[in-house]
DNA sequence: AAGTGGTCTAGACCACCAT
DNA sequence: TGGTGGTCTAGACCACTTA
C-alpha cells in the first residue's frame, strides 16, 4: 500500500502532476466510484509521501476539470452526471428565449450492428466489430426538438440492453456511469446546417428539407478514450444551441 | 500608491479574491496594456501588502481565464488577441477534415445607423443611439465561408472608421484591443440552422434557401459589459463549427 | 549574475459539516 | 468535538530568460 513517490532521479515532471496522474489512474480503475469521497487530503499526502499543498494542487486541477468536486467540511467527491449537476455541461439546446427545460427522451430504436469504416474510426474499433445503435427522440415541454443516433462499442456496453435505455431516468451519461462505472469527461462536437430528411422531419414535426442543426459528437472518458459517437438533428425553430466561450473574471 | 489591504473588519471575502479584483480593475483601467508585463509577483505582494502565495493564487485564476499569460523567467503579460494566440479561442469554423486555415476578411459595408430595440437590448444602449454596422465576408483558402454583420456602440468605437476595418491585419478583436485598449474576454453564442437569403447566398456561393448555420454572438469585456453584437451566416458545406466541452485530465 | 515565474514544504488559523 | 476542505504565510530551492 505504500505508493511513496521516491526515485527523484527519474523525474516525470512536477510532483503534483505525478500525484494527479495517480489520482486519475485510481478513478479510471474504479478505486473510487462516482459520488464517493476520495481519501482526505492529509491521508493522500501521507500515502503519496508528499506535502498537503502538493496534493491540493493536484486536486485543484481535477476539480477545475469537473472530475472531482470539493465540499468544504465534508470531503472531495467523484463527480457524477446527475441531472442537476451535469445536464447542461454536455447538453446545449435551450429554449429560444434562453430558458432551460428538461428534455424527455423516447426510445425509437435499439439494435446491434457491425461497425463500418467511419464508425470504427470514431470509436477506435475495427471494421465489423459489434456496435450498439440507439435512436432517441427528445422533447422539451412536449415539443419534439431533437432526434439522435448513438453508437457504442458493444463489447464495452454489453450490459446495456433495450430496457436500460427505455427505463432510464436522466441523461445517458448518468446511465453509463451508474451501470458501467464509465465517466464521460469530455466531448468534441462538429456542427453543420443541413436539410432534414423526410423521416427525421416527420419525427421533428417539420417539412422535409427544412434546415436543421446537425451535431456530430464524440464523447471521451479518461485518457482521451472515445466511448460514444452520436449524430443529432436539432429543430432550431423555437430552440437554439448555446455555445459560451471563456470564463469571466 | 499604497494600496495596502487593511480593514480586515470589513471582509469582502478571501484576500486573493480582493487581489484579483484589484488586478482586474487595473486591467480594465488600462494601467497595464495588452502585451505589457504586469509587475512581478514580489512587487505586487509588497504593493498589496500580502504574501507572494496570495498574489500567485489571484494570478492563477486570471491566467486560467486567459486574461493574463505567464512566461517563466520573463514575467506575466496581459493577453492579446493576436492571430497566433487567440484566433481559435473565439473563431470556431474549421475545415470539414479538421484542418484549420486563416480566414481572410473582405469589407462589404461600413455605415452608421441608429439602434433599434433589439440592438439596444443586446448592447446595453438606448433606442436611437448611434451604432456602427460593419459587414464582412470571410474566405478560407479562397472559398467564401461566412458573412457576418457586426454592431458596435458608436460612442465607444468612434475611433474606428472604414479604413480601420479595410486595412486591418488579423482578427477584429485585435483591432479593438490595439486601437481602443478594449479586451474581449468572453463570448456567448446562439446557433440555429436557417435557409439562406438570396443576397447572402450569392455571397457564399450557394443557392437561396440552402441551409446555413446562423451564429448570434454577444462579446463581453471586463465586468460582463457587452461590446459587440454579431450575426453570422456560415456555409457548412465543406466547413464545420467546432465546439469542445470540458478539459482533459 | 540578477530577476522572473514554478514547485514544494510546513505550519497556522478559519469555515464548515457531521456526530 | 473532531475531521474536512479553504486561506494565508514564509521560506527554500529550481528552471528559465535576459543582459
Amino acid at each position: 500500500m505504500n505508493e511513496s513517490i521516491s526515485t527523484p532521479d527519474i523525474h516525470h515532471g512536477p510532483l503534483y502532476k505525478r500525484v494527479k496522474r495517480l489520482l486519475t489512474q485510481g478513478l479510471a480503475a474504479g478505486e473510487w466510484k462516482p459520488n464517493e469521497a476520495i481519501p482526505s487530503e492529509s491521508k493522500l499526502a501521507q500515502r503519496f509521501n508528499v506535502s498537503i499543498g502538493t496534493v491540493r494542487k493536484a486536486i485543484d486541477e481535477l476539480a477545475a476539470e469537473n472530475i472531482l468536486v470539493r465540499q468544504q467540511g465534508r470531503g472531495t467527491f467523484v463527480a457524477t452526471h446527475s441531472v442537476n449537476r451535469y445536464l447542461y455541461h454536455f447538453y446545449h439546446v435551450i429554449n429560444e428565449d434562453g430558458t432551460k427545460h428538461l428534455p424527455v427522451p423516447e426510445l425509437l430504436l435499439y439494435r446491434r450492428i457491425k461497425a463500418d469504416a467511419r464508425l470504427a474510426a470514431h470509436l477506435n474499433l475495427d471494421r465489423g466489430d459489434r456496435v450498439i445503435h440507439v435512436r432517441n427522440l427528445l422533447r422539451m415541454q412536449g415539443k419534439p426538438v431533437e432526434v439522435y443516433d448513438i453508437y457504442l462499442d458493444a463489447a464495452r456496453f454489453d450490459a446495456l440492453d433495450r430496457e436500460s435505455f427505455e427505463q432510464r431516468k436522466g441523461p445517458v451519461y448518468q446511465l453509463y456511469q451508474e451501470r458501467l462505472g464509465l465517466n464521460v469527461i469530455r466531448t468534441s462536437e462538429q456542427l453543420r446546417a443541413v436539410g432534414v430528411g423526410a423521416e427525421e422531419g416527420q419525427l421533428l414535426g417539420v417539412a422535409a428539407n427544412t434546415p436543421v442543426l446537425q451535431v456530430e459528437r464524440i464523447a471521451y472518458t479518461y485518457h482521451d478514450m472515445p466511448v460514444e459517437y452520436r449524430c443529432s438533428l436539432v429543430n432550431t425553430t423555437g430552440h437554439v444551441y448555446q455555445s459560451d466561450q471563456e470564463a469571466r473574471p
